[in-house]
DNA sequence: GTCAAAATAGCACGGTCGTTCGAAATGTGG
DNA sequence: CCACATTTCGAACGACCGTGCTATTTTGAC
């Protein structure tokens, strides 16, 4: 399912002694038909979750707020997230398979080498475009658990590293087709790609300041010119 | 005093008709002598709420974690600062200038053009470096305050500004002094590298991935060169 | 329609939060 | 030492938080 690994949905192993019928499990079930209502009532609270983190952030998102926005009983939308904390993870997954659909696989369409690396950073940046009244829950994780460990913290930072991965092996291929010098290091190069993103996330989103898309765009191409294998080359 | 200008504390010049005598301005107040015992507590208070929301970020930064980190009472602490908002932009405010003293002014002693812009660049790596396990409150500032108007975002986002200014200004005397080529666009060059302060933060701080210091200095050398003035040029 | 299972509501608990207010303690100038 | 301003405390408030329990409603298969 998701082209970026991360194993699907992982059936929620935790203790769970917590007694209640509140905390079960909300994993692959009984297959056919079981859940129907559930399943969708499900959907909708996570994308409304979704939204609301993208705001106020993964520590903002509270459960009193989301059952307001649903038109429901706290505990309502409780009981279909164990805890908090996996609300939160639920959030991050359902993200990171968004990010993976709207960015990722859109990319692997592209021949491999610098064009498939071109749509990565076309994705993303339209992503954190549209993003910019929304926030990027990768970098706004990012910086709120930076200091709180956790399995939120290892979700979160999991997916970034899958990522980022991808778009190192995205380089080496691009290396390996001749579009880069040879001596490209990848990871200093998604290194400063990277940079070029959370750039534009905070000038765009925090100071507001316009035409940071041109900016980033025009940053992107000079640093890519800066790596390009050029052919006729002393 | 702070050579990023920024009005310097302007003695607090809310409403306050708050009636009680905890929101009493602690500002200039009557110069000599008045209030010896109290600034001093205020600037422990301040440096311990330093520490705290470098660690749990402004919106972490809690009067009864603060009470309890000073040892004395929550209501102790909160009459020091006219409410926890005032508190937040106090701790900018003090971050700020912390920021004008360890980065911006050693560098404005190196000659101006490419070493006081390298001296800068080196500079805010050193406390991005040291603040591996503190957190830069102009990064995580800006994510915490994108989507929150109020006094707190726009004093962070002043600071944030007078900063970008001054290092377009260093940029923009490098390219006088010849150092930098003659169409450096210093917005550009200012976004290229604070991209790669936020690449550094974030692959150290949160991913806790070893050698990003010396990949952003190398970032920034590649970054310098790209835009080097070189004599000897056709 | 029946009936079990699933989904949701209602309510209460313990906790932390920022804030208020009046009293106690502490310091300071005369 | 006194008188006064400043500083600190303690207790309480209302609000919101996550969570646990027990009903009640709704759903879906037969």
């Amino acid at each position: 399912m998701s082209a970026l690994c991360v194993p699907p949905a992982p059936s929620v192993a935790r203790p769970s002694g917590t007694s209640s019928a509140g905390a079960r499990a909300r994993g692959v079930e009984g297959a056919r038909g079981a859940a129907a209502k559930g399943r969708q009532t499900h959907a909708a609270i996570l994308d409304a979750a979704l939204t609301l983190a993208s705001h106020a952030g993964l520590e903002g998102l509270s459960i009193g707020a989301l059952a307001a926005v649903r038109g429901m009983s706290k505990s309502g939308v409780f009981a279909h997230f164990g805890s908090r904390e996996d609300l939160q993870i639920a959030v991050i997954r359902e993200y990171h398979a968004r990010f993976d659909a709207e960015v990722f696989r859109p990319a692997l369409r592209m021949p491999r080498g610098l064009p498939r690396l071109e749509g990565m950073f076309e994705g993303w940046l339209r992503r954190v475009t549209h993003e910019i009244d929304a926030g990027c829950l990768y970098i706004s994780g990012a910086v709120e658990f930076d200091d709180r460990p956790g399995p939120v913290r290892d979700a979160l930072a999991g997916m970034v590293q899958d990522w980022h991965r991808a778009m190192e092996r995205a380089i080496r291929l691009a290396v390996d087709q001749g579009h880069l010098v040879p001596r490209t290091d990848a990871g200093r190069l998604r290194f400063e790609i990277q940079g070029l993103i959370l750039a534009l996330h905070h000038d765009a989103r925090f100071l507001r300041e316009p035409g940071s898309v041109d900016r980033a765009r025009l940053a992107f191409t000079r640093l890519i010119d800066s790596y390009r294998q050029v052919p006729t080359r002393r």
